[in-house]
DNA sequence: TAAATGTTGTTATCACAAAGACAACAAAGG
DNA sequence: CCTTTGTTGTCTTTGTGATAACAACATTTA
């Protein structure tokens, strides 16, 4: 009866983004086609979004209660579509408060909860997901209080980075080797610029990576690369520390060919 | 072992919460569970938070995919909380990422639909949801050519509603009738107090309700309690403009004992 | 050191609830 | 009379919730 044959971006990745806001396929699916026929009835919404006709009623009446369509007291009945913009905005101010209820409830327990910050100094974390690692970064500059080394390959955020640099306590000394550097920086920023060598035969092109020493007691490597996203580890432990502050030696000492 | 009565603020409402935001009962339960033992095990997290212990780790890996924990490489493995504020922010902009391009396909659909705009004329529509209604409302409002009629028992938003008839072209003729009302407004304004009678024996101290008919040709008809919730009816259908142009009428002529 | 014991991390399996899918039917309308 | 609508009940499927068992490893005890 109809192509079943759905354009990528229509139907399907639709129904993936309204989920996030809390809508099952059919309740997406329905809505959606809602769309393209407002005031339609259940019969035709079933032959438009592929839904059982049965299953069309009770998903209506969710929708209905999401406040996401009106239903008309007639026979056949009728149904109309909240215009999308106030629909998902309806749906996000929801989530949105419960974000906030959440985000001061966690923060609470979070803050009163008797931390003895146990065994920090002797393990090894990964963190996952570029927003947590630019935020743990940040806050690990941000925490120095005498020397900060820099091994830097890797473009991303690269700026913001300078910027936090910069606003460190003037005793703060800050050795940073990159493969290019072009920004102005204070005496108290040293700057080497190294092309890494091409070991491995990894190509060094699409590979990105760091690695940050806080006051010789804390560490963070990152790696990865924009295709497979990043990881990065994050440690207090000695042994930890003097492998990637050999590491880092390693490059600051090397002379290329 | 632990004490089974949770805290109603704790755990419970906040697994609620954050299922809001993409997270299962379990998530939410060991999320919570390590804020309060950051650095913690398995098996504590198994102890607080009342979770299968076997239920743990993959619970924990789907955490970690969704950047709220990082994960020790230490045996036993050790786990970390992302701060609340940081861990919420992330799954947040998830979402809101997902409204954003929502919104924008829904409209396309939306928009592009070849729309007959069927029947609207003819059906009376249910509108749920206080936000919709009072969108709804006030959209209705601002597209009133010459005349609104407007029976108005109901303190909400009363003010929003005042402002926006203030901003109305100034041929059109408003009449209300309220129970008290005290605002300045400009002639073309009418205003009649009215106490309702207090009919049916049912309390109209909780009552509240509303008529709003416009060029008499649209109708929106708001009823309920801030209990209850509100339910609105709309209609362009003549039959329901008469009806609601009659109870208008009767209460404009009416007079009190 | 060897055996006994305990813990960790993993896997398999089952139960349960919600959504997805289908069949059937009474009531209303053409 | 036949069609359509709206409803009900049932069944499947899926993902989460929940339990048991096990191999690997570490610890304790004999």
């Amino acid at each position: 009866m109809y192509s079943m044959a759905e354009p990528p971006s229509s139907g399907a990745s639709i129904a993936e983004l309204l989920k996030s806001l809390g809508l099952t396929k059919y309740e997406a699916l329905v809505y959606v086609a809602l769309l393209q026929a407002p005031g339609a009835t259940a019969t035709e919404l079933h032959e438009l979004s592929g839904v059982p006709r049965a299953s069309v009623y009770p998903v209506l009446e969710r929708l209905s209660q999401k406040h996401l369509v009106s239903i008309s007291h007639a026979t056949p009945k009728r149904f109309n579509p909240v215009k999308p913009e106030d629909a998902v905005n309806s749906l996000l101010a929801s989530i949105e408060s419960d974000a906030t209820k959440a985000k001061s409830e966690l923060s609470r327990i979070y803050l009163q909860a008797a931390r003895p910050v146990r065994g920090d100094q002797e393990l090894i974390w990964s963190i996952h997901g570029d927003e947590q690692i630019r935020s743990r970064l940040l806050e690990l500059l941000r925490g120095a209080q005498s020397r900060v080394q820099i091994l830097f390959y890797w473009d991303h955020l690269k700026q913001e980075l300078v910027t936090t640099l910069h606003s460190l306590h003037e005793k703060v000394h800050v050795d940073i080797i990159t493969d290019r550097f072009t920004a102005p920086v204070p005496d108290r920023i040293h700057v080497t610029v190294r092309t890494p060598p091409d070991s491995g035969g990894v190509s060094g092109k699409y590979l990105a990576g760091g690695v940050f020493i806080v006051d010789g007691k804390q560490a963070l490597v990152v790696m990865g690369s924009k295709e497979e996203g990043f990881t990065a580890l994050y440690s207090e432990a000695p042994g930890f520390i003097r492998l990637f502050t050999m590491y880092w030696n390693f490059f600051s000492n090397w002379l290329p060919a």
